[in-house]
DNA sequence: TAAATGAGAGAGAACGTTCTCTCTTTTTTA
DNA sequence: TAAAAAAGAGAGAACGTTCTCTCTCATTTA
């Protein structure tokens, strides 16, 4: 991981900071090699992506994402210590992004427009390419993916209770927020009710409606009922 | 689990049929042989099942089966031609069982308690332990190891598209009958109806809660409120 | 005795990973 | 600034392991 720190580089770190040697250590963090390692990384990620989601998370062989990331193994075991590593920072990248849609829940006026915008918006997303000129497909396919892999990889199940576990706390802020604004009837158990109210939406994603043909807008009449059934709205908002 | 059934008993279970010349056609179907046979069979797919279930269809390796179900490599491989038929007739057990589920639509008489008592009935058998002794664990994580493998292997893309097709059409059958009945209003698209419901229904019971420490039972509202959200009953039904 | 059944070694391929070596870039020294 | 040294980056063969599946040969059953 942290690279070893060897004699010549600690010292140069240790002497003057107004002159040459810090050059040394700045460029380290900003320079040209930092911003190549990056790049490189982010090269290898996209190219894992793509193979994961060809053929899952076993199917795909290291070799395969070599040949993807045009790279040799030599060069990838330079960036990533493990096949293992790659999937965790694709799962947690992609749970992620899964949970930053969220964030708009916490800045709405009306609960129902808001969850059903956050569904509609997941499932675009979800069902978008992505990466350029690879072969036609979604990243609603990772989803399962990573559901599958969280059942047996310990460290995936973590980061998927990590991020899964901010939505819930995302969507329980803004549904207080909204029954202390009178908007919607109080509820008895809130958090099976924000746990279920995910469950279901997580299943709608995963089905990728949009590859089957079923455009995105349909799917709003279908959230709004959805939220509206489980948050049930006092008459004066509807 | 199946009792393993010993040679010596299935001897001397059906010994007289006075045809000779038909005794060796008939006991090839339903002989002790062919018994044995099935017997044989089951225990495999017993085996795999809980390997499946432990490691998923990549994790698990054709040795990790045959030392569960107590069989050399030689053996299993008379009784199942590869890895991938055993992957291929565990998924569509799996798929039909959530289809059989459906039956009890076709004949109730109030559509939402029937949605509701399916949603239930699935949720309860797919958090059921498979298995008597091995690991506490529950078959709603085939439900995702399944989904998972038909997005990149054709043959379990097939199996899911045949019992997923079997089980909309009989919520569509279900729902123009109580639509006819005047039980729930028209809807303009049945079929994105049926699709979302059962991708909701879905998303439930593959977070498998009962495993969290919700019980089945709390979900009941949950599912009911659902099936109103979605299928609108008409006031005098309420 | 002939056919069916099973055990288990192991073939051959594929896997994730490492190793060695070359070439380039950066840093230090003179 | 020019030469020397060190580090970084990458290619590709090779490693040991594990995979699915087959083959041979012994045992059981009819």
């Amino acid at each position: 991981m942290v690279d070893q720190i060897l004699p010549r580089q600690a010292a140069s770190i240790a002497e003057d900071y107004s002159d040459d040697a810090s050059q040394c250590f700045v460029a380290k963090l900003f320079g040209k090699r930092a911003r190549n390692r990056e790049a490189q990384e982010e090269r290898i990620l996209n190219a894992a992506m793509t193979c994961f989601i060809r053929s899952g998370f076993r199917g795909a062989s290291m070799n395969d994402i070599c040949s993807e990331a045009g790279m040799s193994p030599g060069a990838l075991y330079r960036y990533f210590p493990s096949k293992e590593a790659i999937i965790e920072k694709i799962s947690a990248a992609h749970r992620q992004q899964s949970a930053e849609i969220l964030d708009r829940m916490l800045t709405s006026s009306n609960i129902i427009d808001a969850v059903t915008q956050v569904g509609i918006d997941h499932v675009r997303k979800m069902s978008l390419n992505t990466s350029g000129p690879g072969p036609r497909d979604s990243s609603a396919r990772l989803f399962v993916e990573v559901r599958a892999e969280a059942m047996r990889n310990e460290g995936v199940a973590a980061i998927c209770e990590l991020h899964e576990g901010l939505m819930r706390e995302k969507l329980l802020a803004a549904f207080t927020a909204a029954k202390e604004r009178g908007e919607i009837d109080p509820v008895t158990d809130m958090e099976l009710l924000v746990a279920t109210l995910a469950a279901m939406g997580e299943g709608i994603i995963m089905r990728n409606f949009p590859s089957q043909g079923v455009p995105v807008e349909a799917l709003e009449p279908v959230f709004r009922a959805l939220a509206e059934a489980m948050l049930r709205p006092t008459k004066a908002n509807n």
